[in-house]
DNA sequence: CTGAAAGCGCTAACAC
DNA sequence: GTGTTAGCGCTTTCAG
């Protein structure tokens, strides 16, 4: 008989006890150790099923210190690429056994100095992080002492950790160039206002592309724009009626989604009037009619690497030199961007 | 002169060694009891600054039979929808130190059966839950049997957990009623095909505006679209250029971004050729060019009552009855909708 | 009010 | 190959 074994759940003591063996050797069957008798496999194998044994995490966690569970931060799941991402890294993970901790940091200085330090007071065995806040001292500080492996994404942040970095600058020169040779020169570039590496690389990519064609870069039509998304209609609206590019490329779902509102509410058609190009590839670009031509990032790609880098650390490697890898940007080509239309030739 | 001080993190005992007191009076003055002279306080205080200390989770969740942590299972994080609830409980649950493990069930069963146990096996306090196969055997048995506290989003599961409904069919009834209060009779349901709550309970609030205004429901305007969405452009491009309804309710950011699509390659404008009303408000609905009119729901009430519910239960009142709370819908009017075209009466 | 000690569930030495 | 034991870091009795 017992004494409290109604509340309490089933231990390993329960199932050493049952299978009539040590403690230890529960444990080691447990963890499928070498040294364990076919017999007492059996035995305590049997136990396990009978009783419904799962090993205790926090118990597990405390011993072995590690918790299994990778801390991810990024600005904000509701970006469809971060969305993406976080299915592919989680799918990733999962085959390790890894599961993902989520935060938004909303770009806030403060919450991205709350998580850093909750993912490491919790234990995390590792982190994939893209601080809102690239150059802010105390969030350069927080990162570079975080005494867990880490990856940052897409932040030309002077640290000491892993990165990956979207290869930005070829991706938007490879699309600028496509526009370029179709006759464009009226190319505008519309993204978010973010001092974030996306944005000003992006800009440095537009840039080389005419640059290299030995074009002047027009800099009026390079559009930052506040985050709030009404003003962007009306911005682009107004880009479209009064400046009139001949072509447009817009940064994420959300600018894209306005872009194509401002396009259709100043009755243009594209690639006729207007050519477009998208950076990030939703899966409404496909189906959009007319298909609409991306710069894609390779997600899985993202992934995998992520998983390389803070397993690696994480198995010991803790010493190994800190690596910086870069993900390429394909430009996939439909049918948005046509020859520069008649009327516009300057 | 310490032992092995250099690799080991600070830990509670040597809080209470620097401070010179023992090692319960460091933890009674961290979890401030009462019990505790301000001098002792001090001293810990002090010593904790100097130290640097930080709590050990995983020693805590072993103690406390606790990890301030809640299980949060959707089908696609992918989906804006769940994107923002995401957002919404995270910043509720964080109020109360929790943090959120999220996983995508990609309405597997396999999958939501194998997560739910890495919930359970976690010591998650609490889960909120939105699986994709509300009438499999497994998963009900599995959700049934979970044994931390547990709340059903937008699921008739037959279970005993707590459960937050969207009031789907008077939410839907409301919308069609506008659009037949306008004239409109030739009104389709575009729907994605899945066999949950929220795909039945729109088609009965659909049906049920009909029979209120003593009209026959169209039932060949309502279209369950498999899950590819290259498909989805097809058929709604189809029915709009063929069967020609004068009216569409479009489920979800992506219908609604093929069923724009659609409109448009159709060259139908809105609202005199044709009225929309979206089911979910996103962020470009508003902007759009006419503003659409959607079926907004509280997302922040269901990350508030997720909270009450769970941290109810978390809190010791285990056996409170199992609670249901409906979280209504609000039609919210833009210019998508006009009455019917006069081509199109009947 | 404080210190000593037990013990949460587990793994890994260490003996045998 | 197996059992015994220490101890991960913490909270919480229980004495005093």
């Amino acid at each position: 008989m017992q004494k409290k074994s109604n509340i309490r759940p089933i231990s390993i003591r329960d199932v050493a006890a049952l299978a009539g063996v040590s403690l230890g050797s529960a444990s080691r069957v447990i963890n499928n150790a070498e040294n364990v008798t076919e017999e007492t496999r059996g035995k305590v194998m049997r136990a396990i099923a009978a009783l419904g044994y799962r090993p205790n995490h926090a118990a597990q966690s405390l011993r072995l210190r590690t918790s299994k569970t990778i801390g991810c931060m990024v600005s904000d799941v509701t970006n469809p690429l971060y969305a993406r991402l976080y299915r592919a890294v989680e799918d990733r993970f999962r085959k390790d056994g890894y599961m993902l901790l989520l935060v938004n940091s909303l770009n806030s200085v403060e919450r991205e100095l709350e998580f850093l330090a909750m993912f490491e007071d919790r234990g995390m065995d590792g982190v994939i992080i893209a601080p809102g806040n690239e150059k802010n001292e105390k969030v350069l500080h927080a990162v570079e002492n975080l005494k867990i492996p880490a990856v940052v994404l897409d932040r030309d942040m002077v640290t000491s950790k892993d990165k990956i970095l979207f290869d930005h600058v070829p991706g938007v020169n490879a699309a600028v160039s496509y526009l370029i040779e179709l006759g464009h020169r009226d190319i505008a570039l519309i993204l978010a206002q973010t001092n974030n590496r996306p944005v000003y690389r992006r800009v440095e990519g537009f840039r080389s592309a005419f640059k290299s064609h030995g074009l002047p870069v027009p800099e009026d039509l390079i559009i930052a724009l506040p985050a709030s998304m009404s003003s962007a209609f009306t911005s682009i609206y107004e880009l479209l009626t009064k400046r009139r590019p001949t072509a447009l490329i817009a940064q994420g779902t959300a600018l894209l989604n306005e872009t194509l509102n401002a396009i259709n509410a100043a009755g243009l058609h594209m690639p006729q009037d207007l050519s477009l190009i998208s950076i990030g590839d939703p899966a409404f670009a496909k189906t959009y009619v007319p298909a609409i031509t991306t710069l894609r990032t390779d997600l899985d790609m993202v992934a995998e690497e992520s998983a390389r880098l803070l397993l690696t650390r994480i198995r010991g490697n803790e010493q190994m030199e800190p690596q910086v890898v870069l993900v390429k940007n394909d430009l996939v080509i439909r049918k948005s961007c046509g020859p520069v239309p008649a009327r516009a030739k300057r």
